[in-house]
DNA sequence: CAGCGGCGTTGCACGTAATGCAACACTCAT
DNA sequence: ATGAGTGTTGCATTACGTGCAACGCCGCTG
């Protein structure tokens, strides 16, 4: 909508990828060097663009800083931490708390599993969407149009021989998650990793953060993380009272309502 | 330099501090609320603000996944190169960098000392974890759960007379080290051999590097290796600074006051 | 050492594209 | 109903961003 502003942002992404020159972001964009050098000078300013000593440019601190901020202003996540930590502890896996927007699933929160093997996830990184557990109930409780129209535009990778191959297969599996208030990722996504999930509900039922157990098949089978479902669903649940208001008491409390 | 850049990106520090609706955003940029529309809606185009559902405007997740992939795609060792060659300069000796993955510490930059005397150690090879004084440091960083794992499974060769013996004795060290900021090799690995080092640290405070000085007996003793303790940690502190994007800017002046 | 090519930077005239205005659409309260 | 509070759209004006060309600055290379 706005062009200057556009193209000033275009820079991120593209500086994300890797220190630049000047004369490769004007390129990149499509525009003059001048004019290129004008608007990272303004992004510098900002604190969103950082110049480093051999004069290329990257992305700078601030921009972490934003995204920091950014996370702590999301109150599922506060609300839902203990929670998951108490999760952690009970049953020692990796736990993880998702949230969607926009066509994306991120992870917002992680408990790292008490065991030594560990999964490659990070805060803020976008999720297999067509494979994790977490975005099936996401996407699950889409609105039917939009789910639509997002399981059509997804690429399906093929991770693994259980992967979702494509929208129908993935639009079959949301309705049965719908269905069933839960969701597995039995290897989709790595063949030796399964997950169990159960999404957080708003004071108005709907999805608005999905958590997750996950363990590698030399920790536990994949029948036996199953039998943590009902703990997790009850843990999911225990967070959704709580962030809908209606909680009866957590644990420490000031003002009885 | 750019006004419209600057007044969409002056938008972002001021939903950092929470959601705000566009009546809000226009009267903080001292603009009309017509353009203020349209800054946000580029904005949200490119993901960096994202509407809630009660039309109010809040920091979007794409700047989670921006900050993310800059992290991801961060070299250290390029930022850090130019400073180690500095150091090497300055004092003449052999200058290390190593980072921590998977259990392994391993050396990713090496600056030869400019004394014949050189020791044998090769970029990538894996360190003598249990008493290099990088190792140290990235090890005192890990949460303490996998610190303690690590530590448990690994081999403590005698080298010397002075290398850690065990876990018990690795721990206490690490405890030691995390503590005081820096950490030394005094002949654990060679008689010989002595280290200095100091950790790099990235924008959220983790260490995600270490670089030490290491000179043999013959040519300095470790008394006079420790006074260059503050240089080494000086020169950390710069590469932490510019690989976190924070550094004011490198300005080209000789002598800074 | 001079000459050269590649880079970032600056000043300026041009015309695109951002701006503010005013009118419109909509939702809630009253 | 009616009003005040939102967010939204079309449009005329001109401010502002644009590309150009010239400059300065290294680091090469002959």
């Amino acid at each position: 909508m706005s062009q200057t502003v556009d193209r000033a942002l275009s820079i991120l992404p593209l500086l994300a990828e890797g220190p630049a020159d000047l004369g490769k972001v004007a390129d990149r964009l499509g525009v003059h060097k001048s004019t290129a050098l004008r608007l990272l000078r303004t992004l510098h300013e900002h604190g969103l663009v950082y110049r480093q000593s051999d004069q290329r440019y990257r992305l700078g601190a601030r921009l972490f800083a934003l995204a920091q901020e950014a996370m702590e202003n999301l109150d599922v996540r506060e609300i839902a931490h203990p929670h998951l930590v108490r999760l952690n502890e009970a049953c020692g896996h990796t736990v993880h708390l998702a949230v969607y927007e926009e066509g994306e699933v991120l992870y917002i929160d992680k408990v790292d599993s008490r065991y030594p093997v560990r999964m490659y996830s990070r805060i803020g990184r976008p999720v297999a969407i067509t494979v994790a557990a977490v975005a099936k109930l996401l996407l699950a409780d889409l609105p039917e149009p939009e789910r639509r129209a997002v399981a059509e535009k997804l690429d399906y990778p093929l991770y693994t021989a259980r992967s979702t191959p494509g929208p129908a297969a993935f639009l079959t599996e949301l309705a049965t998650v719908r269905e069933q208030g839960w969701a597995t990722d039995l290897g989709g996504h790595e063949e030796s990793i399964n997950c169990v999930a159960a999404p957080v509900r708003g004071a108005d039922g709907r999805v608005v953060a999905a958590m997750s157990v996950s363990a590698p098949n030399v920790v536990v089978t994949a029948d036996e993380l199953l039998t943590l479902l009902p703990l997790v669903r009850r843990t999911a649940d225990a967070i959704s009272g709580e962030y809908s208001g209606r909680t009866p008491v957590p644990t420490p409390d000031r003002d009885p309502a």
